[in-house]
DNA sequence: AACTATTTATAAGA
DNA sequence: TTCTTATAAATAGTT
């Protein structure tokens, strides 16, 4: 779209490749603004650059859509007979869900103030004394024999609940 | 872009938003494929219609892109006395993400097993008797109890140690 | 980073 | 929905 038409193929030139990428990047992430302008819509884009850098847009935020996406409502479809019990047992998922949603949230915020005062952070790592980086290791290893196991639980159980969802859902390439 | 400019707010008319949504879906998508294509680039778009219906692209996958943006490499930066203990440390931390990615891989199999056997699937929901849809149901609360004390634990460890990444990050909107 | 000749996307209409 | 077409917008090559 310009002075040339160009051949859809890797751009040979890593000069001309960056231009392109930063040019058609904001290209993206414009028009992905108007789609959710206009339309009302969600939409959320992650772009790595071939240097690995990450670039991204989200309306109303790259979480919230991709976390939408990740965990679309699954429902059971069972005999009407049934629904009382099952209503329950999709009460409680949701609640283990809620809860580890807030707690991941609760860590973006940890993590953010930690960023903020980065340098300082780091100070404060060096300072560490043996003990305390033992300490600190042994608490990932406690971590690393749980979380396997939690994990099992938590898979097991929602792949058990989570049947069928509501709504469709197409991709594209 | 077409016979007449329009304003960017949200289109009134439902049918007229609908027709929008889905021209401009595709021309984003397109848009999308080609930065992926000229250059090198990896590219993940979710979007949800007004109507909650999802549509994705993703260059090579919007699991793989997504995957390396929620999980992009952190590196603390520190005084090279201390590289020694902090190298082992970050490895311990690998470790426990990489044991937790497995384990989702693990669950993502189940899901997809489960859902492929669908209908068979809601029958033996159907059939668990009480005593087992109750044994379920503590073992769903035994995990609320356990998640939110495990999740505090990996994230605070997370942002002790996850503070500067290598390469940058921008976001947009 | 700005410019501009072209190509591409798309709003409206059929 | 799909196609057509007039026009707006994006962008490839240039400076």
């Amino acid at each position: 779209m310009g002075r040339r038409k160009i051949e859809m193929e890797m751009v040979k030139d890593s000069n001309a490749r960056q231009v392109t990428f930063s040019k058609r990047r904001n290209g993206l992430f414009k028009k992905a603004n108007e789609l959710a302008t206009l339309c009302a819509a969600q939409v959320a884009i992650v772009v790595f650059s071939p240097g690995g850098k990450s670039f991204s847009f989200g309306n109303p935020s790259v979480d919230e859509v991709t976390h939408r996406y990740l965990h679309e409502d699954y429902t059971i479809q069972v005999d009407p007979k049934q629904q009382a019990k099952v209503d329950k047992l999709n009460q409680e998922l949701n609640e283990v869900h809620r809860e580890l949603n807030l707690e991941k949230k609760r860590g973006k915020m940890l993590d953010k103030t930690l960023k903020e005062s980065g340098a300082a952070r780091a100070l404060d790592i060096n300072n560490l004394n043996y003990d305390e980086l033992m300490q600190l290791r042994a608490k990932l290893e406690e971590l690393k024999r749980n979380v396997k196991g939690h994990v099992n639980e938590i898979e097991a159980s929602s792949s058990l609940l989570m049947l069928k969802k509501s709504g469709g859902r197409e991709d594209h390439d």
